[in-house]
DNA sequence: CTCAATGCAAATCTTTTGCATGCTA
DNA sequence: TAGCATGCAAAAGATTTGCATTGAG
């Protein structure tokens, strides 16, 4: 019997395919096994830990695949490739099933490292961006694509113990 | 001759030291070249870089002393740790010669790597931080100590050359 | 004189690359 | 069937650690 990632017959993850099919590129059983792992984690994951759970539906995956379809679905807009300062790269899903983008940002707890995804001050944010791109890109003629907005501090719980 | 930072004589960035002494720490030759060389440089310098230029005017520095002096002057909050997505860490001074902190954002071109220092949108954004951090300290029971902004794109030069 | 700081060599850890083989479209 | 994708082993880089020695206060 071919597993559920055994043959890539089911293509469940073919909505987001359509993010990159087109180019010649194509929907593999590994980079639908990383979409799935990374759908139903709430954490952020490293290439690491992504391996690690992969591998429990796929064995046969290696970690440099792992490695080449971040790399590879990050710059399909699949995912984004984050930092949150422990040296190591995370990553996480921006579309839902549908394909439909998905915007945050992350309150990152310095001590224990818990990061909280938020997104309600995106439109004051995007009223800020803007004015504050418009000013930028006249100022220094430079043509802003992206940000990166990120708190630093202490968690709930971190806080507690300390006291 | 006792060198410029031979013997440690002439404590040039002693203002500096003072953010960091008191605790049995001590301000060394290796340290004030590191200082001096972050002083002198408008780039923001990778570990690598700041031993090369400490190098020259400190030869028996090693690297190894350069990481754990950049990791302690970022500890002692004279130095930001930067990361701008090239694979290593970069690091720029936060006080003047003064002792007194500067803040700003950075613009980062993603085609050439030039990073270009902002700050006169601080005012709006520190009207955004401040609504947005109350907001989220609040819902998320989070004590906010910091925050990253930066921005991406393309600079001037690197927008010319693809035309 | 004490203990923080340093230098060197070796170790660690994450991420990348070369190459032969497998598999999607 | 063509060429993208994969796996393995090895390489590459950045950063860290152990330990004996040096030097600031």
């Amino acid at each position: 019997m071919p597993g559920r990632f055994g043959r890539c017959r089911q293509k469940k993850n073919d909505a987001l395919g359509c993010c990159f099919r087109g180019d010649g590129r194509r929907m593999t059983a590994a980079r639908e096994a990383i979409i799935a792992v990374l759908e139903k984690s709430s954490e952020h994951l490293s290439a690491e830990d992504v391996y690690v759970k992969v591998h429990r539906i796929y064995p046969r995956i290696g970690l440099t695949t792992v490695y080449r379809n971040l790399e590879f679905l990050t710059d399909s807009n699949v995912l984004a490739k984050c930092d949150f300062g422990d040296g190591r790269a995370r990553y996480e899903l921006i579309r839902t099933a549908n394909g439909e983008k998905e915007h945050h940002h992350h309150l990152v707890c310095t001590t224990c490292g818990r990061v909280i995804n938020y997104s309600e001050f995106i439109d004051e944010e995007l009223q800020f961006l803007k004015r504050a791109e418009k000013g930028l890109s006249k100022k220094y003629d430079f043509q802003i694509a992206d940000h990166l907005i990120q708190f630093y501090g202490t968690c709930q719980t971190c806080a507690g113990s300390k006291k």
